[in-house]
DNA sequence: CTTGATAGATTGAATGTTCAAGCCAGACGG
DNA sequence: CCGTCTGGCTTGAACATTCAATCTATCAAG
């Protein structure tokens, strides 16, 4: 009985398509580090950081989450957070509740500058992602992109169970 | 007469549908590098310049044609040049009808190397974008990305006009 | 010719990310 | 209690990428 071996290479249709999906996945992340950069001085990942925090209660969130949070690891988290600290935009504290937890807070002046940098930056996205798309492609999208950000391993709820 | 000023914020289908996709964005390449390192001591760029110069004629290709080809800039190409020649894996010498191009040349062993790694690297590229959708699905994802692509301000045909 | 301008490519320094090691607080078992 | 273990976080060094400066070969103009 021949034993059905997964195709090995990919058929034309795959190729041309994995082609547009690394050019996208590898021109996307400097088109909004390149669109923050100017204005604003901070890349997209920290300006996802933060973004996760504007949005928590009290603009605070433990490290682990935030991470999760940013699609980052806790030590590049932690690296940004040292350089968003030096220019005031965000607190680190020990969780008085439990010693051995470190919650990020953004201050009132990164939330001023995040409130700022907002706008430009949507409608750059807008621009990049939404705009060249049809309601029904976008809505093809959301189901193709969650697939395949399941087949990598990523967390269903993006903030994790925060207890 | 009320200017349509286009709107400001992702409503919740955008939302999800971006967080989605940036999760993509962002997990994909370490996935691929992770997958690469650990048998073949490349990354995925590097992998990128080499499957490329292996489907040229004599295997070269200039410089600058290789950098539009793997995404990157030529600075950055240099860089990894740099590190494949002193694996023995990539040659540069100039064009010997213009002598301001260099080109890039695949050696034996790095031939041999790419085609070792080919295998279980698509695999893995099916198992994580290609199993988890549906044929219709492939379908739409290239005619997204496409779109996408060309607001990123991607070249239509990667290889660029080659004179 | 000679000069200037420009495209292709390289280089080194600055910046950001990853990796591995280490630190600390609390939980757990004796 | 006391020691060990573990999870959360930080740190510094190694590595890759970006950015700006530089170099070189060709081309165009005078």
């Amino acid at each position: 009985m021949a034993q059905s071996t997964p195709p090995p290479w990919l058929d034309d249709q795959e190729r041309r398509t994995w082609l547009a999906l690394i050019t996208v996945v590898t021109m996307l992340p400097s088109a909004l580090d390149a669109q923050l950069a100017p204005g604003s001085d901070i890349n997209y990942f920290e300006y996802t950081v933060m973004a996760g925090l504007s949005e928590q209660p009290d603009r605070t969130l433990q490290m682990k989450h935030l991470a999760l949070f940013a699609n980052g690891s806790l030590s590049r988290l932690s690296h940004a957070m040292t350089r968003l600290e030096q220019r005031g935009w965000v607190r680190r504290g020990k969780d008085p509740t439990n010693g051995r937890l470190t919650v990020a807070t953004l201050t009132d002046e990164g939330y001023d500058h995040i409130v700022s940098a907002a706008p430009s930056h949507v409608s750059e996205v807008r621009r990049m992602v939404f705009d060249p798309l049809t309601p029904a492609q976008i809505s093809a999208l959301e189901e193709i992109a969650s697939r395949i950000a399941a087949a990598l391993g990523a967390p269903d709820d993006p903030f994790g169970p925060i207890p």
